[in-house]
DNA sequence: CAATAATGACACAAATCTGTCCCAAAATAG
DNA sequence: CTATTTTGGGACAGATTTGTGTCATTATTG
C-alpha cells in the first residue's frame, strides 16, 4: 500500500513512500524543469509540464506549489553537485589538480550549471546550509596550493573562486552555443592552470 | 515649440525634438530601467517606474511599449558599450595590454554590465549590426597577439573571447557582491594576463 | 480480472502585468 | 502671469500564470 498522490492534497508523502509509478513522474517533472528552467529561468509551469510530457494537473498533483517544485529541483541539483565534486576527489595530489578535475566533473553536469552558474542563480550553493563548509574547503585548498607554491600567492582565495567560477559559466555558454565539448573542456583547463599558476 | 509628450499617441516623436523636460525624464527612466533590469531582468513597468520616481503612466508616454522601453536601453547601452571600447583604444601597443585596458573600461560601466555580461543577455552585443565587425576585430586582435607570441597559440580565438568574458562577468558578480572593485580589477588584470601569455 | 493508483482534460477564481485612456494638478517657458 | 507641456492618479479590459477542484479514463498491481 502506497502513499497516494492523486487526490488532491496539501500535504505531499515523502517521496520514499510513493509508488514506483509516482516517483519515476516526479523524477521525471524535476529533471525536466532542471532543463527547462536552465533554458529560461521564468518559464512557466505549464511550459514545464508540457516539456515533460505531462499534463499541468499532474505537475501540481505532484508539487502543490511553484516553490514546492523549485525545492525539489534545488535538491536534486545539489545532489548531483555534491557527487560531482565528491568524484573530483579534492583531497588528491595538488591542488591544481584537483581544481582541473573538478572542473572536468563540474563541466559534465550539463543543464545543471545553467542553474547554478547564472549571474542571478537560480540554485545557489551559497544559500546550502553547509555553504560556509564548502566555502572553506575550497578556501583551504587554494591556500595550500599557495603554501606550496603552485598556485599564484598574488591571488586572493575569494579571487580564485570567482574566476574559476567565471571562467566555468563562461564554457557552460560556449558549449551551449554549439562549441565542442572536448575542445572547451581541454581550453578551460589550460586557461585555468595558465591563470592561477605560480611562477 | 516642442514636439509633445503628453497626449497618448503611438508615434513617439525622436528625441532630438523633444523639450529638456521630456528629454531628461526619459534619460532618468531609460539609466534606472538599465539598474533595475540589471538587478533582475523581469523587472515589471511598476517596478522600473517606482524606481525612477515617475508614474507608471508617464513611462508608458515614453514608451509605447515594454519593448519599446527595452530597445531605448539597449540603445543605450550600445552607445556606452561602444565609449568604453574607444577609450581602451585597441590599436595600440601589444594585444594583452589592449585588452588589459578594455578590462578596465568595462568594469567602469557597472550595471551595464549585468545586462550584457550575462548567461541570458537581456542586451546582446552579438545582435547588434556591427557585430560581425567587432567579432572580427576582437579575434583579429588575439590573432595578432598570437602572432607575435604574446598570447598563447595553443588557445583558439574563440575560447579567448569566452574566457575574457567569463572572467568579466565574474568580477562584475563580485563587485556586486561588495567585494573592492579596486582590487577585483587588479586580480582580473593579473588573472587574466596569466591566463594568455604565452610561455 | 478487479481494485487501487495515477493521469488527462476541463473549468474556475484570484493575482499580476500590460496597454489604453481621461482628467485634474503641477511644472515650465514665453 | 498665462499658455503650454508634462505629470500623477486613477479606471478599465485583455492576457497570462497560478492554485484549486472535479470527473472520466487509463495504468498498475495483486
Amino acid at each position: 500500500m502506497y502513499a497516494t498522490i492523486p487526490t488532491y492534497d496539501r500535504s505531499v508523502p515523502a517521496v520514499q513512500k510513493l509508488s514506483p509509478t509516482a516517483r519515476r513522474t516526479r523524477r521525471l517533472i524535476v529533471d525536466t524543469a532542471i532543463e527547462t528552467l536552465g533554458e529560461h529561468r521564468d518559464a512557466s509551469l505549464g511550459e514545464i509540464a508540457e516539456a515533460a510530457g505531462v499534463s499541468r494537473s499532474t505537475l501540481h498533483r505532484h508539487f502543490t506549489d511553484r516553490s514546492a517544485l523549485l525545492a525539489a529541483v534545488d535538491d536534486e541539483v545539489r545532489n548531483r553537485f555534491d557527487q560531482a565534486t565528491e568524484r573530483a576527489r579534492l583531497g588528491d595530489g595538488s591542488a591544481l589538480d584537483a581544481l582541473d578535475r573538478l572542473i572536468q566533473e563540474l563541466l559534465q553536469l550539463g543543464p545543471v550549471l545553467s542553474l547554478i552558474f547564472a549571474d542571478q542563480p537560480l540554485v545557489d550553493p551559497d544559500r546550502w546550509d553547509d555553504a560556509d563548509d564548502r566555502d572553506r574547503s575550497m578556501i583551504g585548498l587554494v591556500e595550500s596550493g599557495q603554501a606550496r607554491a603552485t598556485i599564484d600567492p598574488e591571488l586572493s582565495a575569494d579571487w580564485v573562486q570567482t574566476a574559476f567560477w567565471g571562467l566555468l559559466i563562461g564554457a557552460v555558454v560556449a558549449i551551449g552555443e554549439g562549441m565542442d565539448r572536448r575542445t572547451v573542456s581541454n581550453q578551460l583547463s589550460r586557461t585555468l592552470r595558465n591563470a592561477l599558476t605560480a611562477r
